[in-house]
DNA sequence: TCTGGTAATATGTCTGCACATATTATCTGG
DNA sequence: CCAGATAATATGTGCAGACATATTACCAGA
């Protein structure tokens, strides 16, 4: 038994992390309750607490009231999944960025994403396409909608100048999110402003933003042909 | 002042999420330090810190010792992105799964394969390559390494019936792994495996994971074309 | 044998206190 | 006026104890 050698918690979670990697605790496998573990590593339950609870947010560890704790037979690993900021992943590579408006139209968006966007029969949109560039050359083309109900800042902004991205990050704080990631051909449009051939394959992402019930927007943005979203587990 | 209203540390971190949201507290701003807002909410310290630790996590707040706690300019969403268990989403639709394992071949890795894996010279692979149905279509097409050295029950295991994800995912804990995402155009071998046309835009998943240093496997996964990854944050 | 109630148990959380640590603000001497 | 030492402060963490809660195990009665 090692004793009094584990007296904080992340010197506790790197021990535990250890066993399971060591295979001394297996997977599926219940490990000793936290009384137990707290006298073993010489500290307070508490600490092993905040130690497997960690451990258990980050799906290495299953734990029930009663049943106990077990390694996770399938960990399932989180990732961050920044929503993409164009501008800082184009700055960050040391390339200029640049924004240009395509279109501004008010409108009603089709009868399908309307049903997506569980949107109310009194909302207004705006339809908003542009294109965000490094060094010039065309990066992402993005084709999105604002529900200027929920947004009513949107109707002044007008998005001329900054994406709407990086507008509604900071004036329109959503609870919750649906993403999809995809590949389609490049149509027509997507080729000719991205300026690729047309059929290539397009990396593209759709994003619909809700503030509780309350639609905020939808996006689509295309990729430009070769792109990568890249992230570590 | 409301007083002795949030008890627990859910309640508190739901009222610090409401004042946010509500842009009682906008973003940028500083929020008032864990002793004042104990005393406001009627609640102990270690009560306001484990809600305010638990939204610092998920991105909405923003803490320095010293500086204090404020409201994220942009808050970072995080979406869990497990590894797709194939088998688990396709029999999760109701339909029948399928694995076939296409090849399997001992060998080494191109160059660029070998210093993205950071493999070392005694390091001995094979390659698999199989394709999973979904009632009986091809689903996703699988390319992968395997080092039989760090993960030497591979060599037996020959991943003849069951996917070398599943395996692993079991056998071979991995500590760290990267992740792409991108679309490419369906190559002959693509399209024939997948049943597709040949330049059809395809999904496909890079993944590379390693065990502290030892690599352990990569695999690039193409999706049958129409394949959507979908996540919430 | 089955069923429903009860006890036992492991985790979940709160409290009050203490001290650690990082970082800012302030003061002091040149 | 500037630089470096020092104090002040907000968060980070540990501890012991207590109670809450979910869930399992067990037991008694039909």
């Amino acid at each position: 038994m090692t004793v009094g050698e584990f007296k904080n918690w992340q010197a506790v979670q790197d021990e535990v992390r250890r066993r399971i990697h060591a295979r001394i605790w297996a997977p599926g496998e219940m490990i000793p309750n936290e009384q137990d573990l707290a006298e073993e590593f010489g500290c307070a339950r508490a600490t092993v607490n905040r130690a497997l609870r960690n451990l258990s947010d980050a799906g290495l560890l299953e734990r029930r009231r009663k049943a106990g704790t077990r390694v996770a037979l399938h960990p399932v690993r989180k990732a961050t999944l920044s929503i993409p900021m164009i501008r800082k992943e184009i700055e960050d590579r040391g390339q200029s960025y640049g924004y240009e408006r395509l279109l501004y139209r008010r409108g009603t968006p089709p009868e399908a994403l309307l049903r997506q966007l569980k949107a109310r029969e009194s909302d207004h949109f705006v339809r908003v396409k542009s294109v965000q560039t490094a060094d010039g050359t065309p990066f992402v083309f993005e084709d999105r909608w604002v529900n200027l109900t929920t947004v009513p800042g949107a109707a002044e902004e007008g998005f001329a100048d900054t994406s709407a991205n990086e507008w509604l990050l900071t004036h329109a704080p959503f609870t919750e999110g649906d993403i999809a990631f995809f590949a389609a051909s490049a149509s027509d449009e997507v080729a000719e402003t991205l300026g690729c051939e047309m059929g290539a394959a397009i990396f593209v992402i759709d994003r619909i933003t809700w503030d509780n019930d309350r639609s905020i927007t939808s996006v689509r943005q295309y990729f430009r042909p070769g792109y990568r979203m890249q992230t570590s587990i």
